[in-house]
DNA sequence: CACGATTATATGTCTAGACATATAAGTCAA
DNA sequence: TTGACTTATATGTCTAGACATATAATCGTG
């Protein structure tokens, strides 16, 4: 679903479909306005009723417009500001930077989840976590800290698994499928702590992504990653409003 | 297109892709699996082939298999860390929490581009530009300040507009159709300007948003946004990896 | 064995119908 | 005017076919 036309072979509900796009996303079609009937379509493409409800339906499905029955298909207004973040892989972004990545374990502890970790996970009842802290490193330069906890009562092969030489996160995209996530992105500056761990000064900006992952209700993991501030960016690329 | 199963009548193509989705989700069906052929399914839920094409197809354009004729249908592997961000339009993000909405406009320059202007905008001509500094806040607490620039060229009509009134951003939302964007977010420290415009101390941490938006390769505005760290934060939910 | 030609096959697109169903709009009575 | 009922209609889903086309697999040949 990209906005520059695709270069394949314009079928015909194809080129219906980039017909109508194009109207919308010049404007001439605003928000709530009503596209031609079905019907209309059919008639002016000369084509039969399912390949005209091929384009609308694949136009709905991204969104673009609505469809209501016995009222027509009408131009959806932009869902303002509805960016899509790309946060690679730490590992697989700083490779893809043509740097060498580093990894390095602080700490690793199994433990009874105590209440504080409870309330970071979301979860009621105690059961077992995994908490580690970690660092990942571009050409030897610290890159990112990491501090995050896993839930052993959702992923028991975290308790056994050997994070000294894979980072957390890769293990776990490759042993958890599909999840859910919800991130937090803000600021804060950097105590001693982290001003060491990531050899800034103290004072100097973080940005802080705070990331809690789930899978069908079950808590995974909750992850704190820290950047220096200056230095890191987030990119998101999006259309609409 | 959300993880949780939707509410609508289970017609049988929507049953035959919940069905698939289920099995990619849960993993059973790992990324790289190749999905029974479309005659399997015919047979196996006695319809016809349009019927599981449908279901295939609407699976295909969510990302969440690959076809490749003659060889079947793919489980791709999970776009990792693919997040959607909504950054509301401050004024509606403000108002959906209950609080106040205020405005100030502390600066409007109608001028031509600088260099400096014209490298912000990505553009290499000179032209007219508008520069904006305004301020947003909630139950009167300052909230975010904006820094704009916006093209002329581009959008004619901003050079008349009244930003005494409505904040820039709100006015292109609903004078610019669908637009590109790209956010780029950092964390900062304050210094003394923004520290007083945000009332907030000299050294206090700040997330900037930058947006640089523009429409069928047209440069529109350049905006940077800065917020007061501590207070507030980017929600972004995502799926995938 | 390497490479080009052939073939088989799964998906891609399309048709001309059908019936279902939600709902906007019109109708009529209280 | 309002509310309840009816009707018309646009979309939603589905079928049983058809031909197109890209390409994996096979087969032959040098």
């Amino acid at each position: 679903m990209s906005l520059v036309t695709d270069a394949d072979k314009p079928t015909l509900y194809k080129l219906i479909r980039a017909d109508i796009e194009k109207r919308i996303l010049t404007g001439e079609w605003p928000p709530g306005h009503r596209i031609p009937f079905e019907h209309e379509l059919v008639a002016r493409y000369g084509c039969s009723r399912m390949t005209v409800n091929k384009a609308l339906s694949e136009l709905a499905q991204a969104d673009l417009i609505e469809r209501r029955r016995r009222a027509g298909s009408f131009v959806r207004r932009p869902q303002h500001q509805s960016a899509v973040l790309k946060i690679a892989d730490i590992r697989a972004e700083i490779t893809a930077l043509g740097r060498t990545y580093g990894y390095e374990l602080i700490q690793r502890k199994l433990r009874t989840a105590t209440s504080a970790d409870r309330d970071r996970l979301g979860v009621s009842k105690a059961g077992k976590v995994v908490a580690i802290a970690c660092r990942h490193s571009a050409d030897n330069v610290p890159f990112a800290v990491e501090d995050r906890l896993i839930d052993l009562s959702s992923v028991p092969d975290a308790a056994t698994a050997d994070f000294s030489r894979e980072p957390p996160g890769s293990w776990l995209l490759h042993h958890v499928p599909w999840t859910e996530a919800e991130h937090t992105i803000s600021a804060i500056v950097a105590d001693e702590r982290a001003a060491e761990a990531l050899d800034i000064a103290v004072g100097a900006p973080c940005l802080v992504i705070d990331r809690y992952t789930w899978r069908s209700a079950r808590t995974i993991t909750a992850v704190r990653l820290l950047y220096p501030g200056d230095s890191h960016r987030l990119v998101a690329r999006f259309k609409g409003g």
